[in-house]
DNA sequence: GACCTGCTGCGGAATG
């Protein structure tokens, strides 16, 4: 302990000495030491509360008092990927900086314009700020960006684990290269983040050109004490006898979650609301306190607000029955179980749910995880017949418990991001040349898989004059278009995600939240939302509002959504739960029954020793054994043959066409390497925010470089007939 | 076959 506190600043000292610590955590004397005395990078990987932020700050903060360095600017930077995080972390921050005399500035979108025109005028302190409004400033203020970050001695990025591979991971990390070249120097980085599985691809993250230099600093395992199970439903049940599977689970979640703070994981928004439903109307019916409220990003900032509230308050127990909102970011304190309703997408999120529960002192981390299955028919699907719902829970939780997780996948392209950043720079700088373009962001920045060949194409599609968001000068600069110039100077430009349309709905005069504009409503329609029951009776297109009241029944909405990647290993899995014959020790009976007919219709389609399984001429099965990129790639290649094809994890349902070769034949071609248009098969790869201004080429190349693996077909092929 | 995240500058009116 000495040895780290002494590297501390006086006012820094004084106030972990007002705080009552009576040491500092590992990871935070490690950290110290580290910042103090190397310039390196470094990842500080520890729970939710386990101290990162100090362990990152304290000795930051200790650098900026006593080393003043000469340059203008903020001192420190804070990169959160939420408005709440931001919030939270300022607050927190505070309590050390009032000591030090330095200022704490919050920036995102609901901070008051004062607050930010102080800072502007007199940046100094810590900044804590959102990409978006990062990228804000550079658009607004791009050549003030040297005079605003000129002092700057590190950045801290917060929640790293969220933006590791995806579009908003990789417009931060061309701010971040374009803040190094903007100062003329390097920043050091600092990555906060959960403990996740591959470090090294983190380490990649966030400095890609020496990802070995970036020093990591791990919290030790001591894992809570883990309490699992797994329970088997049965839906389709027709008979009226026994109740159906929703209001089975509905009421062993009444039954056991009753009294305490917990989170229901369904999933869906769709099923997040019935669930809500049914356990509200089990509350009325027993005359008991309400305790169970919905939690989805539809909701109103206002209802989100209370539930959290609620799960912070000690005194009124409370379930939130939710979807990833959840997940990630803002405290909630401890919660005494986490329920998982249907599998999850990935054994990372499910790991990180599952943290959110066992995390006080001697108190175990409780997981309940229930499947829902069909009743089987003779007309039933193999999917059904397979279980492939329970089979992947299993395969995920036996992953989870051997500490697996996936890791992002790094080799996309990012066109989308690309036109964002193209754009961004050409702001920032009221004009650019390609080659500085290219060079800020293909050379030294994140797409460097992106040749100069691409980007050129790049260029052309978007200063295409049908699309019009850049055009050249006789000099040679690029300018922005039309279009461009417009499209940029909206404030929605600043985000790289897209968002859906809207309707908002209003009872009463207050929001409930917003439901995607492909609901079909009329007056009279009705309607669960935000857990309750109301009939719509106004529709206002051009506002997009809809006006609803009170109602006793009602039907949950739909909310779309893409389809979800299963990663490889998942499904690799999932082949090895079906052909092992262990049964799970955190498994009920009636999930055991459903695992042995699973395996006995795995053995009688014949998958142990072979991977196609054909009934009549003209359908088969085909078992991948692979993910769902690999298997979607496949599934392409046979659609462009004509072929009918529905995908499931690890496995194809396919159905001759009229003109089709026999699929022997078919399977043959692939093997042979001999060209497949993957994209003949229709597919709509528009599916960023800035696709549509890219070509068709170029569409099909972003999409082979993140949503399929076309050079696998052959070896892939290969396999699935020599078995 | 799913989920989540974010947003500026200006003009005009009211207030001290």
């Amino acid at each position: 302990m000495s040895s780290a506190f002494d590297r501390l600043a006086r006012p820094v000292q004084k106030w972990i000495r007002q705080k009552g610590w009576r040491e500092l955590r590992d990871i935070q004397a490690r950290s110290i030491r580290t910042i103090c005395e190397t310039n390196a990078d470094l990842i500080v990987a520890a729970s939710t509360a386990g101290g990162k932020t100090e362990a990152a700050f304290l000795p930051l903060i200790s650098q900026v008092l006593d080393e003043p360095c000469d340059g203008t600017g903020f001192d420190l930077l804070y990169i959160g990927p939420l408005k709440a995080l931001i919030t939270d972390q300022a607050i927190r921050l505070e309590g050390i900086c009032q000591e030090a005399e330095l200022p704490v500035v919050p920036w995102h979108g609901d901070v008051s314009q004062s607050i930010k025109t102080r800072a502007l005028k007199s940046p100094k302190g810590i900044l804590l700020i959102t990409p978006e409004s990062l990228e804000a400033l550079f658009i607004r203020r791009g050549l003030e960006i040297a005079r605003l970050f000129g002092a700057t001695r590190a950045v801290v990025i917060d929640e790293l684990h969220t933006v590791l591979d995806s579009e908003r991971g990789v417009q931060l990390r061309s701010l971040l290269t374009r803040l190094e070249l903007a100062t003329k120097r390097p920043i050091r980085r600092i990555g906060l983040s959960a403990t996740l599985g591959d470090m090294d691809l983190a380490k990649a993250y966030l400095r890609p050109d020496a990802a070995s230099s970036v020093q990591l600093i791990e919290a030790d395992g001591g894992e809570a004490e883990l309490r699992l199970q797994l329970r088997g439903y049965l839906s389709g049940d027709e008979d009226g006898n026994s109740p159906s599977a929703t209001d089975a689970i509905a009421a062993h979640l009444f039954k056991h979650l009753r009294g305490s703070d917990n989170l229901v994981f369904a999933g869906a928004r769709q099923r997040v609301e019935i669930y809500a439903d049914r356990l509200r109307e089990l509350c009325e019916r027993e005359h008991l306190p309400q305790e169970f409220y919905p939690h989805h990003a539809s909701l109103s900032r206002d209802h989100r607000d209370f539930v959290e509230r609620r799960l912070k308050d000690p005194a009124k127990p409370t379930t939130a029955i939710c979807t990833s909102t959840l997940e990630l970011g803002i405290d909630i304190g401890d919660v005494t179980c986490v329920a998982q309703i249907g599998a999850p997408f990935s054994v990372a999120a499910l790991r990180q749910r599952l943290g959110r529960s066992g995390r006080r002192e001697g108190q175990p981390a409780i997981l309940r995880q229930y499947a829902v299955e069909a009743k089987l028919s003779p007309e039933s699907s193999f999917v059904d017949r397979l279980r492939l719902g329970l089979i992947r829970s299993i395969a995920m939780i036996d992953l989870l418990l051997e500490g697996w997780c996936e890791p992002p996948k790094p080799q996309a392209l990012h066109l989308s991001t690309l036109v964002h950043q193209i754009l961004s720079v050409i702001a920032q700088r009221g004009g650019a040349s390609a080659s500085v373009v290219y060079n800020v962001l293909c050379r030294e920045g994140p797409f460097r898989r992106v040749t100069t060949e691409v980007f050129a194409d790049v260029l052309r599609a978007i200063g295409h004059p049908e699309t019009g968001l850049i055009e050249q000068a006789g000099s040679g600069l690029l300018l922005l278009g039309p279009t461009g110039e417009k499209l940029v100077e909206h404030y929605s430009f600043y985000a790289v995600f897209q968002t859906p349309e809207e309707f908002r709905l209003v009872a009463e005069g207050r929001d409930l939240g917003t439901l995607p504009i492909d609901n079909v409503l009329a007056p009279g329609m009705l309607l669960i939302f935000s857990g309750r029951r109301w009939v719509v009776q106004e529709i206002h297109d051009r506002e997009k509002v809809i006006i609803v009241k009170p109602a006793k029944a009602g039907v949950p909405p739909v909310f779309g959504g893409d389809a979800g990647d299963i990663y490889d290993k998942v499904i690799d899995r999932m082949f090895s739960v079906l052909e092992r014959g262990i049964s799970p020790p955190y498994m009920e009976a009636v999930s055991l029954e459903m695992l042995d007919e699973a395996r006995a219709h795995y053995e009688q389609l014949g998958f142990r020793t072979k991977n196609i399984y054909s009934f009549g001429e003209r359908t088969s099965i085909i078992a991948t054994r692979v993910g769902t990129v690999k298997t979607s790639t496949l599934a392409l290649a046979l659609r462009s043959k004509g072929f009918l094809v529905e995908q499931h994890d690890g496995f194809l349902l396919v159905e001759a066409g009229d003109e089709t070769p026999d699929l022997q034949t078919a399977l043959t071609h692939i093997r042979s390497g001999e060209p497949v248009d993957l994209f003949a098969g229709a597919g709509n790869f528009v599916s960023e925010k800035f696709h549509p201004y890219l070509s068709k080429p170029l569409l099909e190349l972003d999409a082979a470089s993140s949503k399929l693996v076309p050079q696998i077909l052959p070896t892939l092929v290969e396999r699935i007939i020599q078995a």
